[in-house]
DNA sequence: CATCGATGTTGAG
DNA sequence: TCAACCTCGATGG
């Protein structure tokens, strides 16, 4: 599943394509038929991300709030507005499918018009959804539209010109403005709604609460929000900090720099569509570790292997039946 | 081609 | 604490 910024990146494709036109709705999988009926017709207000969950409003107070738990996925085709603020699709939709559970999006070259600082106004692009090997040598279903539906598609909703399918939610639902508010209620501060600085308190306040280790905490989503299991390894390396300390005892400026870390990371998977996490890694180290998608990060996913630091293998351990890395040496 | 595991949460027991 | 959810890329034979 994505983590918080994936989610972010999907509520403003919503904005930018969905909100301010009539939507058509529809369930072809059948499990969501009567919620799918409910907003066929009706215009999209609004689009917001909380956490791994997003939001998005129709006329007449329906709100419908969607979590892809661990493997679902929003299928984007059509024609598509990006959003300026999502790198990464810019210039490159036509050849890769929009889709929320991809672990990065494609890197960047460093070249003219990708490059993050040339992000301006919205360009107009063509995509087609599964355009790889199924469909060449064939006649061009890329340019059906509709779209032919693949496979199990919970939920489907179409603008004039832009298709989004749903496949494997773990949460698809329609609320009302109450159980929106309830919702978010229960939900820990996230860096990108409301005020930041807000948001730190609360988080401080919650974690240092706690005798729960810290690496329980930043996985749980009502301490704060958005943070996964590749986000929560990977910050408790950045800030060398022991997953097993209980969060009383983590002192109150490592509970700050762990919320800083936060905001930054976020803003940087947001914009970039990818979980980069090793910043301070420079030059020739940082594009070879770049260079696969299986060896980005300080810990997550290198159990065995050499730290990158100090050369100590990895650990590798089950805790709230997740699998947690991190360096015993670095992080004492 | 079959099996496994994954960026996650829920609810049964 | 663990299975279920229900998808798909990676891995193994």
């Amino acid at each position: 599943m994505p983590e918080g910024h994936s989610v972010h990146r999907i509520a403003r494709q919503f904005a930018r394509n969905f909100v301010g036109r009539p939507v058509a709705a529809s369930s072809p999988q059948g499990r969501f038929a009567e919620g799918a009926a409910v907003i066929d017709g009706r215009e999209a207000l609004q689009a917001k991300a909380v956490g791994k969950q997003m939001f998005l409003e129709f006329e007449g107070d329906v709100w419908l709030r969607v979590h892809l738990g661990l493997y679902g996925a929003w299928d984007f085709a059509g024609e598509i507005l990006v959003d300026p603020t999502i790198a990464s699709a810019n210039g490159r939709m036509g050849q890769t499918n929009q889709r929320g559970t991809d672990l990065d999006e494609p890197i960047l070259d460093d070249a003219g018009e990708n490059s993050l600082s040339s992000i301006g106004a919205p360009r107009r692009t063509r995509v087609h959804v599964r355009m790889s090997e199924q469909t060449s040598g064939l006649a061009d279903e890329g340019d059906e539209w509709p779209p032919p539906v693949v496979g199990q598609v919970r939920l489907r909703l179409l603008t004039d010109v832009t298709c989004a399918d749903l496949r494997g939610p773990t949460a698809c639902a329609l609320q009302g403005p109450d159980e929106v508010l309830a919702t978010i209620d229960k939900l820990g501060p996230d860096p990108l709604v409301g005020d930041p600085a807000e948001g730190e308190e609360r988080f401080v306040r919650a974690v240092r609460r706690k005798p729960t280790p810290i690496a329980l905490l930043l996985m749980d989503q009502s301490v704060v929000s958005g943070i996964g299991n590749v986000y929560r390894a990977e910050m408790l390396f950045r800030a060398r900090l022991n997953p097993h300390t209980p969060g009383r005892d983590v002192p109150e400026g490592v509970v700050r720099g762990l919320w800083h870390d936060w905001v930054r990371l976020l803003a940087i998977g947001v914009e970039t569509g990818q979980m980069m996490t090793m910043d301070g890694l420079t030059g020739d180290a940082y594009r070879a570790a770049m260079a696969s998608r299986d060896d980005r990060h300080w810990v997550y996913h290198r159990a065995g292997l050499p730290c990158r630091v100090c050369g100590t293998e990895i650990a590798l351990e089950e805790i709230g039946a997740r699998k947690l890395y991190w360096c015993p040496s670095c992080q004492r």
